[in-house]
DNA sequence: CAGTGGTCTAGACCACCGG
DNA sequence: CGGTGGTCTAGACCACTGT
């Protein structure tokens, strides 16, 4: 096990665990763990780069490898399509449609995805269900003038997410969570009129242009979590 | 430019969006993408591992790999140190101690972190400020089978959370995003009672013993994004 | 049981940037 | 300017798993 990528990597987390490597202070350089490891220096530097993207170390050329200082706290999130988190509770998922309109885009979204002054957009509310449960409230604006298909796609049965996973491959992504307070997004929840509500909001651009703007409203209690 | 593992990330993922690749089909092996591209097959594992890491493709041994049906969204935050959120807004960072003692930790509680009944924990109320204005509002226990020195521990000066970061150099951790109604929170936070407030709460274990427990009350308003 | 990805090695070139 | 990390190559062995 001496040349394996995990085997150094568990032994510098060890090391800084134990205090040999203080925080702030410097790491070895690749060929020097590499020879004290016996192992390749692709080897030491694959494991020392992922403990880099990690946030543990702190890498720059010339510089050397350093123990970060206040270890870059992060975490990842996994955003999953709300069919497949519904069905993952083991209730069954169902979608309606609240609301289906082509409207000229508020000042807010048209600084928010770039748009001209009078561009048209396509806004949705939805509801997805758990069970008889309301689960998720979902609002969305779709420029038109970005995705001229959206104006005739159908979303009463599929929800606009799932059309645009299909119609939008790649794209540029902003995520912004909160707790809000929203009295339409609460009644269509089924919650009382001030309850907090936990509001994940996503913006879409594809090349260079705002395409979607969502803003996806959780049934009270509703946790996003993750371990690492 | 041939043989770069970020032209091929980008090559491949062209493909993908030109629908040359469509969503779940298969992707070549990688040998037959390192001779195509003229590399080496090191470089196109690299990319094609990258891809798979940001949740675009799916690899399994003998069975090749494919592009991912629905793209896993993933979204990565950073949770900074309070102090440096709040001085990277430009404000003066300020502190405060709301409440400290030593009490048997509450069943829920020993529940999480896994404690015996009738063990103690260090129970810390903290207030941390953006200029004048309230920004975090933190609730920690502090198990003190595990971590002993945190009894007698200093906190009026510096938050419980460098300090553990200073004492507990590794651990693994389970994260929560909520919406939270909590007025004793938001009495602390100069909110109104009902107010919604957003809540990551934090829990640690260190070498499978669970150390600590915070609920990070955040005031109105705040929003924790991140862009991909 | 054969083919695919997972990993390692030894050697090399080079971009970058701190002293 | 010189040392560090960043990357690439060619070749190899192997673990795993679908058929």
């Amino acid at each position: 096990m001496a040349g394996s990528y995990r085997a150094v990597k568990a032994e510098v987390l060890r090391r800084i665990a134990e205090g040999a490597w203080p925080p702030g202070g410097p790491v070895p350089g690749e060929a020097a763990l590499a020879r004290e490891f016996g192992a390749a220096r692709a080897t030491v530097n694959r494991a020392l780069r992922e403990l880099a993207e990690e946030g543990i170390l702190e890498r720059r050329r010339r510089a050397g490898t350093r123990v970060r200082p206040a270890p870059l706290r992060q975490a990842r999130f996994d955003i999953p399509i709300v069919r497949r988190e519904v069905e993952a509770t083991g209730a069954a998922y169902a979608y309606a449609l609240l609301s289906d309109g082509v409207e000229p885009a508020p000042a807010w979204l048209r600084g928010r995805l770039g748009l001209a002054e009078g561009e048209r957009v396509r806004h949705l509310r939805c509801l997805h269900r758990a069970g008889d449960a309301p689960f998720q409230h979902e609002e969305r604006w779709i420029a038109l003038a970005a995705l001229p298909q959206a104006e005739g796609a159908d979303f009463s049965q599929v929800g606009p997410t799932e059309w645009l996973i299909a119609a939008v491959p790649f794209s540029e992504v902003e995520i912004g969570l909160s707790a809000v307070s929203d009295p339409a997004a609460a009644a269509a929840l089924e919650a009382a009129p001030g309850a907090p509500l936990f509001r994940v909001e996503r913006t879409t651009w594809w090349e260079g242009r705002g395409v979607t703007h969502v803003r996806l409203t959780f049934a009270p209690g509703h946790r996003m979590t993750t371990r690492y």
